[in-house]
DNA sequence: CTACCTGCAAACTGTTTGCAAACAA
DNA sequence: TTGTTTGCAAACAGTTTGCAGGTAG
């Protein structure tokens, strides 16, 4: 179901500002700070104010429609669709690779029976060196 | 090696200040949050800033002393010696396990020949749901 | 029409910085 | 003595909030 239905279904409002932060969400490979949101959406709607990105991705995640994660201090944001959940993030070039979910089974299943503790692979950002930047 | 070798083999100050950061660091068995340290040192010693808190920190991250990571938006650091390099840390009661650290492999296996990503997994930590409040 | 949504400004939290005084070695 | 370290206050970044006016449905 998309998120735009799952909008209006709750008597919430589709408005432009939402509309433009939606769109750039959806269409981006990887992962987005609010920052980045509010520049993108001001360039097609100037005027548009942080506050209204920050509660629009508060909304937005509390309708499971886009995750929320922590990178350097501050937070990101991805769609939350099927596959690719995790992303792989350079420590030197800051590019950021969609990871295979199912590669963190093994841990999920070793803290499992380990600790009883039921690790929470939703929404993982690790960090390291990509191809590129390890030569 | 020390951290109180590290620092005066650098010509750098073992201060009061320092000499209680570094031991309430050392005696934690999990993480820290940099307010928490401030609280305890300024209980042992009225009058520390929390600027020197974060300095110290800063440079103890720098001589490997220290891990810094983040959790819920803001940093937290543990000391950096052999074995338990990870925190499985629970959303509900925010306790924290320290976790086999190559319980990761399989991992740093997997995103290197899938990606040829190096991941670092020297400071993980995991959200999730320990066995008590599974329940 | 009305509940939901926005822009604005200001508060807030955690972290960092410049500087003069204080101190460990 | 001397270079390092500290406390203070102020700046800073990212995020959150209250409120009056605006708008989608």
């Amino acid at each position: 179901m998309s998120c735009i239905t799952i909008l209006t279904e709750k008597g919430l409002k589709l408005t432009p500002q939402r509309r433009l932060i939606l769109e750039f969400i959806h269409d981006a490979n990887g992962h987005l700070t609010a920052e980045e949101i509010l520049d993108y959406v001001q360039t097609r709607a100037p005027g548009v104010n942080k506050s209204t990105v920050y509660r629009t991705l508060e909304l937005l995640e509390k309708l499971d429609c886009v995750f929320k994660s922590e990178l350097g201090g501050r937070f990101i944001y991805h769609h939350a669709e099927e596959g690719h959940h995790h992303h792989l993030v350079c420590q030197i070039c800051t590019k950021s690779i969609d990871c295979d979910e199912n590669l963190f089974l093994p841990v999920e299943v070793g803290t499992n029976e380990k600790y009883g503790f039921r690790a929470d692979f939703k929404h993982m950002v690790i960090s390291g060196l990509c191809a590129d930047c390890r030569r």
